[in-house]
DNA sequence: TAGTAAATGCAATCGTGTTGCATTAGTGTT
DNA sequence: AACACTAATGCAACACGATTGCATTTACTA
């Protein structure tokens, strides 16, 4: 679910993480807490076409890093990323929740309030992070069948 | 667990599937099916000089067609291919196993006989397929520290 | 064994991810 | 308010996997 925000708590955010509150950052943060779906790069350059390629990618690197976003992959191994719930703390990410994408539109849903069911590896496997993928049809365009 | 096959085996396998028999595709399939861990492009690449890259990538693109392998990301998002389980078919998978990445080697494990718990999607989503990826380390790696 | 369609090799292109470096812009201080 | 300092940005360039078009070769079939 999107999550409703106005600048003042971005730029809290972004100084809360000892980040320099910048226009570029500021725009991507809006963007990413107005959508329910997952972001990738090319969606951000499709519509910040002043900002450069590589601000992007590092705006987005650094987000990761201090917890604010979490990467995941689409079913074509392009990176995308979402906001974060509560529990992501830096370098310490909560994303084992479920992902879906949604063959017809391309999107990424993050459905966070699945929790994960627990999973026993076989002898010798040590996970230190679980992620679930489904694909199929996000309810909007299941109606459009 | 790898699967030992000979070569007349791999012969009848691309029969089956209609595809005409040529060395370059008995090789990728003895060697994706000696390996117990998924296998890049890259990985056929290395070892097979003399196939080229473009032919590998159609190569493993009709095998994934077929059903005969399936594809999966790694942590860097690129794609990696494993053979397939008996239950899957011309385009209908059944790859609904976990997959192992292991974050020292890199190797990408199909966990075949780990089968998923049902999960439950919200109102509105219908899932075709569901992959539970999971990172750490690996039974080798895992003792190596 | 000759003909045909499929498979391969080669060249080239695209898209995402990545690094280095010069320039610009935030931020804390006087 | 001007300054200094560091972080952030823009630009150029590169790495590499994925992808297409086309000419050539190879495998099957009649």
């Amino acid at each position: 679910m999107a999550q409703v925000k106005n600048t003042y708590q971005f730029e809290d955010l972004l100084e809360k993480h000892q980040l320099k509150k910048t226009g570029a950052r500021l725009r991507v943060l809006s963007m990413m807490y107005a959508k329910n779906t997952a972001t990738s790069q090319p969606d951000l350059e499709s519509v910040m076409h002043d900002i450069d390629r590589v601000t992007l990618y590092r705006i987005l690197n650094v987000f990761e890093e201090k917890g604010i976003i979490h990467k995941v992959f689409d079913l074509n191994g392009t990176a995308n990323y979402a906001v974060c719930s509560s529990g992501c703390h830096e370098h310490h990410h909560h994303d084992e929740h479920l992902h879906f994408n949604c063959t017809a539109c391309k999107g990424v849903f993050c459905l966070n309030e699945l929790s994960l069911p627990a999973i026993n590896l076989p002898e010798g496997f040590q996970a230190s992070g679980f992620t679930l993928y489904a694909s199929g049809l996000c309810p909007k365009c299941n109606k459009m069948q």
